[in-house]
DNA sequence: TTGCATTTCAAACATTTGTATGAAACTATC
DNA sequence: GATAGTTTCATACAAATGTTTGAAATGCAA
């Protein structure tokens, strides 16, 4: 059973060049030179190049989607079969952004293969997203739970602006670094998921303020403010 | 000059391409065959085919840029030297998905290429996008002038989350798309250029209510809402 | 027209890439 | 310990791709 070495060294060493340098300038012979393997193993037990990619990503996600599934019954169980659109929310993006950010995880391959995924999205790893939809619509189903008397679009609006902030903080951490010049702490993940399940509860829960139009209230609270400065 | 013609014609090629075919799979053939030149004057007229696709991508940046930055100088102009974080929001979002969404867009090349630029990032195109920094370096400027009293910190973060919102619904339309089972108009731009700025107003002006937690006011929101319910 | 610079063209180059092959080494079962 | 199945290995294959080359064509000025 030495073949299950080979095999996991192959997806070690895979996992930690596409994280370190990307999709594009990784070749099945970089790999094999860091897994200290014969260069036809990769084909011999992944079959492809793409079918290795795909491996490696699913593996993650099926990681990720159960802590997040595993979040979402938590809370449903905790709130006696229904769980509170906040909690909805965090069990949505807090395992992405817990995986993905802080600086413990700066070290973990896993993370930074799955920022890379993020970003650079390749045809093996696109078609896998693909059936993340049948994902999200239990998500969507325990918010409709949360939310019954709210409008479907609104609520598939609040679940894709959450999806929205999570992802692209994973993708542009670097950038709102540069940008605030070190001022967004993006160790900080519990302030960063608090920051983005507010959000995303703001977004979803606005309009529900009586007698105003459904998309203008906040920005009247807006002009407030202002004017209070 | 028919070197101009040539020129032009290959820039079209590859943006078309580019735009339905990914950057992936297209090659500098494909687009001497669809521009109907010679596969040498790629490299004659642009040096290599990194470059080509880098003068596309600033083409096309600039263009969003420049009306980016008209917006925010014609808000600021219309309200006495100080725009409303509103209209601040607004000119930053807009030109992006005014010039990527909508129906009669569809067709456009220039509007498909930016989505596919927004997709695959590849190496040409992600060098130019880190030097983005210093164009919403503007926007941020004005947002401080706007809200003076706030936290740097939360005006970065706003402005991250409204690009993350706009650029989140340009790259994953399909999926939304799909997940609300097209209930989600994503031909409706101005509607959605007002969702997104609204949230993103939301999201800058909260904390501001008097007497309560910088990050925890809405939760408490939402609660109220799920028991009126 | 002559001469010079620019542009086009067909062809070849030089790599790089994922994949396939067939023999050798190894492992486990009888 | 022989045998059948698995795994490893060096090597070769075939295709694709960006780039280069040098000559031919074209445009333009004197």
């Amino acid at each position: 059973m030495a073949s299950d070495q080979t095999r996991s060294a192959i997806l070690a060493a895979a996992e930690r060049l596409y994280a370190d340098r990307g999709f594009g300038d990784v070749t099945l012979r970089d790999i094999v030179a860091e897994a200290n393997v014969n260069l036809a193993a990769v084909n011999y037990h992944f079959g492809s190049k793409d079918e290795l990619i795909a491996e490696l990503f699913v593996t993650r996600s099926i990681q990720t989607n159960r802590e997040r599934l595993n979040e979402l019954k938590a809370a449903e169980e905790n709130g006696g079969g229904r769980a509170s659109i906040e909690d909805i929310m965090r069990a949505l993006v807090g395992p992405t952004l817990r995986g993905c950010l802080g600086p413990d995880r700066e070290g973990s391959t896993a993370a930074r293969f799955m920022i890379r995924a993020s970003i650079e999205s390749v045809p093996p790893i696109r078609r896998i997203k693909n059936r993340e939809v049948d994902h999200l619509r239990k998500f969507a189903a325990a918010m409709r739970r949360a939310m019954p008397g709210r409008d479907d679009t609104e609520l598939y609006w609040g679940l894709h602006f959450a999806l929205a902030m999570a992802h692209h903080t994973i993708r542009e951490k670097e950038r709102l670094l540069r940008l605030s010049e070190g001022k967004c702490d993006l160790d900080d993940v519990r302030a960063i998921i608090d920051r983005v399940v507010t959000v995303s509860v703001m977004a979803l829960t606005m309009g529900d303020v009586p007698s105003k139009p459904a998309l203008r209230p906040v920005v009247v609270h807006g002009r407030l403010t202002r004017q209070d400065l």
